[in-house]
RNA sequence: UGCCCGAUAGUAUAAGGGUAGUACAACUGAUUUUGGUUCAGUAUGUCGUGGUUCGAAUCCAUGUCGGGCAACCA
């Protein structure tokens, strides 16, 4: 199988259990529960659950854990789907826990016939003070004394509502001093009489996690089932319904769950970034969605590369944000097309170049030579970028200054020779002259210059609105720091320049395509945008050596 | 003071009794018509203490530290 590089401990589980032939193929499940959009974290868990399958030859199933009709919504279901295959995997089966409902009912009532469930009628304040604590055993309540046929009847008028919501529950009869407190006989089945997004008003008792979970793995024969690390106690508790049921022994693993810095990956706060309006939306580009990612810019390859590269391990993490952006620049630079646009222009006019225009060829990818080349407009007036000129440069500033020269990208050197104020000294313009001699591919003049630059001729620029995207928050462990998470927020996460200037060639390119702004970073269409405005989300900066280096200074 | 997980460079992750390796980050330098890319190189690590062994990151004991467990959530 795998020779050269080494095993995740999930993987040596499955490679120890095809030796010894304990399962001919595995089957993984990736199991969301539809109440919120998918993040990184859960694109680990799907390359995990799919990866496995995949590398070993089994399937996969895509099943929703929809056991709670108050939270689940089809929209959840929709993008779920979406993004899974957008990150490049197809399931094997679509289920539902939902599906299960009847057979997870039966199993229910077996458990009764065997003794090993009681109908209780005890508030849940009641259930949580007989629960006891780790380190006092809890005490069993006079229900739990019920005979199975006042158990069997009362469940079957639990199902057919008879009674109201929170007024009586199933509970496992396990022990209720046990050290884990799972076990302390816990609820497997409550009354709410909500509306379900696939049942209806079909049921008023739903199964909780626990009695849904395990269950559902067998039913669809799933070998390894894989989660994480918070649900090692529920371990227990999830054999002991397999046992008890005599079902297919599906088996539980459970690996730490990814974390990473400067974002948060908990749905519940996801949520309420969406409703309190402190985004636009789940897709908001500086959400950890994968919606959110997608629209950034950020690649399925990237992501899966990230995946694969963090590793799957038991102790719990905080991922460096930076690995995931070094994957999206890794891929973004072997695809994406080379533009010159200017966020903060300067103009520029070249006092010794004739009124014409010039096509000037440049490639549109220096990394992939079969990717071709488009026609630029050069001409007398220029923009470049404010901050490719000092009037004052320090020593080791290689852009344009006053009597020095740069070479404009696949163009011409150009030398400052004046530069324009207005009344309160700010500049306003800069007189240059060009080398004729010096035309990229064709350079006579022997000059070699340090900088060179991007630049728009002014004439032929394109506007656009450009989006500008920081990190979302401001400390590195968002979810272990003080006080409330969105006391966090990055006031400065969206940076609009709504008129940047553009090559043509972006007016001409296909709305999936990524761009490298040169100089600037990795971009991409928005779907914001129309015909008569372009809107480019920038996917992630590109290294900026200079900006580290005056930074030390 | 119960039970359960875990601990290897800054961050992650390998090494499964026999040279502590890899990636990102950092730092040097070279190349470069993107201060990008690429290339070459440098520095940094086994939680502590005992033990077993010719030999321990790895096995044993013990301590310390971090995390989890008492929702009619998943």
């Amino acid at each position: 199988m795998s020779e050269e590089k080494s095993l995740n401990f999930i993987e040596e589980i499955v490679e120890a259990d095809l030796a010894n032939g304990k399962y001919a193929t595995i089957t993984t499940r990736f199991p969301p529960e539809p109440n919120g959009y998918l993040h990184i974290g859960h694109a680990k868990s799907i390359c995990l659950n799919f990866g496995l399958a995949k590398k070993y030859g089994g399937k996969t199933n895509l099943r929703f854990d929809d056991t709670n009709p108050v939270t689940e919504e089809t929209e959840y279901v929709d993008s779920i789907k979406d993004d899974v295959r957008w990150l490049g995997f197809s399931w094997a089966n679509e289920f539902y826990a939902s599906d299960y409902f009847e057979q997870l009912y039966g199993f229910a009532v077996k458990l009764i016939e065997k003794g090993l469930a009681y109908v209780d009628d005890s508030t849940s304040d009641e259930i949580a003070a007989q629960k006891g604590t780790p380190t006092i055993p809890g005490v069993r309540n006079v229900f739990a004394d019920r005979t199975v046929a006042e158990n069997l009847q009362l469940f079957t008028d639990m199902r057919a509502g008879k009674y109201p919501d929170g007024s009586k529950v199933l509970r496992a009869k396990i022990d209720m001093a046990s050290p884990n407190m799972l076990l302390r006989d816990p609820i497997i089945y409550r009354i709410k009489h909500a509306h379900h997004h696939r049942t209806g008003d079909k049921w008023c008792i739903y199964p909780m996690y626990d009695f849904a979970h395990g269950q559902s793995d067998s039913i669809e024969n799933i070998t390894h089932s894989i989660c994480t690390l918070e649900f090692i106690p529920h371990r227990d508790l999830y054999d002991w319904c397999i046992e008890k049921l005599e079902i297919f022994p599906s088996h539980q693993y459970e690996f730490a769950r990814l974390n990473m810095t400067y974002t948060i990956m908990s749905k519940r706060k996801l949520l309420q970034l969406v409703n309190e309006k402190h985004v636009n939306g789940w897709d908001d580009p500086r959400m950890s969605t994968i919606s959110g990612m997608r629209r950034r810019g950020y690649t399925a390859e990237a992501i899966r590369e990230f995946c694969d590269r963090i590793g799957v391990a038991k102790r719990e993490n905080l991922i460096d944000v930076g690995l995931l952006e070094f994957f999206v620049r890794e891929h973004l630079n072997k695809i994406a097309l080379r533009r010159m646009v200017v966020f903060d222009p300067l103009k520029i006019v070249l006092t010794n170049y004739p009124d014409t225009v010039e096509m000037l060829p440049s490639e549109n990818n220096p990394e992939n030579p079969e990717g071709g080349s488009r026609e630029i407009p050069f001409s007398k007036e220029l923009y470049i970028e404010r901050d490719d000129f000092m009037e004052v440069a320090p020593k080791k500033y290689f852009r344009l200054a006053p009597g020095q020269m740069v070479r404009l990208k696949s163009a011409y050197i150009i030398k400052c020779e004046d530069v324009i104020k207005d009344a309160e000294g700010k500049v306003t313009e800069l007189h240059c002259t060009y080398l004729p001699e010096s035309k990229s591919g064709s350079d006579t003049s022997g000059i070699h210059v340090k900088g060179t630059l991007h630049w728009v001729s002014v004439p032929h620029a394109v506007t656009a609105e450009v989006r500008l995207y920081d990190r979302l928050f401001k400390v590195e462990d968002v979810g272990n720091a003080e006080g409330d998470f969105k006391d966090h927020i990055n006031p400065d996460s969206l940076q609009v320049i709504s008129h940047a200037y553009a090559e043509p060639a972006l007016l001409l390119d296909n709305p999936d395509d990524r761009y490298q702004f040169i100089r600037k970073g990795y971009f991409i269409l928005d779907k914001d945008s129309t015909k008569e405005k372009l809107v480019f989300n920038r996917t992630v900066t590109l290294k900026d050596g200079w900006a580290k280096e005056t930074k030390k200074a």
